[in-house]
DNA sequence: TTGTATGCGTTATCAG
DNA sequence: CTGATAACGCATACAA
């Protein structure tokens, strides 16, 4: 071990100043029980010898890490930017840090993740599931332990977890709806692993809007898939394929309907008027693909905070008696030329 | 504290077998010396009692942590999405943790990042700098205690931390290169703080190239800013200005060139006829925009793999001597519409 | 306001 | 192959 020096500990700064460790530990630690002048001169002292917590030690004696984890099904998308965002935002303000993982949409990544958050003892752990989670198992550890665990976006329905979301069924009511105002006799829905609740609610949502408009419900109308760019673009393949093909399409996503979008305009179908588009979430996207893409709108960022401060609550107020289960977030259709057809 | 039941431990796993927590410790890291039944028993009761290790302690007591720390400027782009991909296989592959974090393009950020990744342990610190960071003083904390600190893509110059990136300057080189063979005789570059090696090297590539074409550099032709999709707006706006417009730009990132492109366009811009469109990291955007952008490609996944395979070879040979101090990996240029004039 | 003493749960050393 | 024991560094109950 060529260790250069040897980390500086509380006994360290005790020594050289002739007083007890437990004092400078109080010190560092801002008590309020001990001397202005000691507690000044403690503090410079430790910084002049570049002493570090060993958080491993507190950690150790205090039984908490202050550390939240929190576990997605992808990083890369604006909207997980805008959630992770609102989370640290809040954590920082609450001296917590963040342990961030993704399951990369498989519920192995998802359990494997789940192992690491309890190794690491994380306080608390946020998550937004995978498409082929089937049970939430991984996560009793954390409920026997009475580590909080709170879902996001896609959820579970569970007892001991609390969850917040969106509505997605309403949401994809007003989708749905909107295209067959703008005159869609025959629309089709793309979308996700019906495990998720986002999917199955939109699904439902989608069903909803045509038995109000009268439209018979058509299985052959309905695709599910992982909608990825690839899946959009193998989609418009079998739209082109169709003898009777649709005249509307909502996708449960946006970079799938924007590759779908593609591959039929490629294809010399109009959009709008042979096919209304809409899509889901808002990406940056929908306003580079022309035309532009209808989709449904809703802040992540928000969902970001009101899930940390909801974790925080949880710990800071360990033993108290908690009503609110669940919350509902606002969304909003924002209407685009894709699917406009009335002026 | 209303604790259910308090942490199993492996004294508590001993006392049940009638043996020494010691041979629990053994037989629970898999220590060779250790009667195989009594292993096999040992990790039965472990399993049944629902022990966990109590990674604080062992932490402590090992004085290494076993996770890696990510400071990345933005979570939400593809290449980073693909970098952090590659960087968790290779980890996972080695039992390492990741704990990532953003430093959203500021150094306060960064600044708060590296604290926190240095409270809390990390055994080594894998770091693409933000925008503004003027100096990695922050990092020196881990230097001094051999916590091994490893840039990459934006890197900066230092004995102690090994560098992982392209050439920037030949990448570059080669789309201004490209944009003159095309037939631009004004070519403009937008590109971002010339702090970062990233955008310091592409300006020179750019540079190098007017050279090389005998065509003389004006200054007024390079704009620097955040590289956002605003700043692409604000700076297509300023073009529209210009009384004598370029007939070429090069961006240095795919956003702020689409964005750029897109408000040229509805200005009546033709592009690439009357000004050849290049970007920069062949961001999925890229094959969205109509006409579809030229840029320069460069694999995440790749630097991701090679940032954590260095980060665990300095672990793992603590004390031998590293020759091999930068690694440099390969781009290139992708030609599509955005720039095709010639056919 | 300060000091003393102890335990948090592991791992490693040393002895058997 | 197994056991006893001593750190690891910190925070707190209790005593002064």
């Amino acid at each position: 071990m060529s260790k250069g020096e040897k980390d500086v500990t509380i006994y360290d700064i005790a020594d050289k100043l002739n007083i007890s460790a437990a004092t400078v530990s109080r010190a560092l630690k801002d008590h309020p029980r001990v001397n202005k002048n000691t507690k000044k001169l403690i503090v410079k002292t430790a910084e002049e010898m570049g002493y570090l917590s060993n958080s491993f030690a507190s950690n150790l004696r205090k039984k908490s890490s202050n550390i939240i984890g929190l576990i997605v099904p992808r990083l890369n998308s604006n909207f997980m930017a805008d959630v992770i965002a609102g989370i640290e935002k809040v954590l920082n303000n609450n001296n917590y840090n963040l342990f961030i993982s993704q399951s990369l949409e498989t519920m192995t990544k998802e359990i494997a993740n789940a192992n690491a958050m309890l190794v690491n003892r994380v306080d608390g752990l946020l998550v937004s599931l995978a498409y082929d989670t089937t049970n939430i198992d991984h996560f009793d550890p954390f409920i026997k332990r009475q580590v909080p665990v709170i879902f996001f976006d896609r959820v579970f329905e569970s007892d001991s977890c609390p969850q917040i979301y969106i509505d997605n069924q309403k949401a994809a009511y007003e989708v749905t709806s909107h295209l067959i105002k703008q005159g869609c006799k025959r629309v089709m829905h793309i979308t996700a692993s019906q495990l998720r609740n986002v999917y199955a609610d939109r699904l439902a949502g989608y069903k909803k809007a045509l038995e109000d408009n009268a439209i018979k419900f058509d299985e052959s109308l309905v695709i599910i898939n992982d909608l990825s760019r690839e899946a959009g673009i193998q989609a418009a393949q079998q739209i082109l394929d169709m003898p009777n093909k649709p005249d509307g399409i909502f996708v449960a996503n946006d970079s799938c309907a924007v590759s779908c979008m593609q591959t039929l305009i490629k294809a010399g179908i109009n959009i709008p008027h042979d096919i209304a588009v809409a899509g889901f979430n808002n990406d940056p996207m929908t306003c580079v693909i022309e035309p532009n893409l209808t989709t449904v709108n809703y802040k992540g960022y928000e969902m970001g905070e009101v899930a940390a401060k909801l974790v925080i609550d949880r710990l800071v107020n360990k033993n108290e008696f908690h009503p609110a289960h669940g919350v509902i977030l606002r969304s909003e259709l924002i209407v685009r030329e894709s699917s406009t057809r009335i002026t």
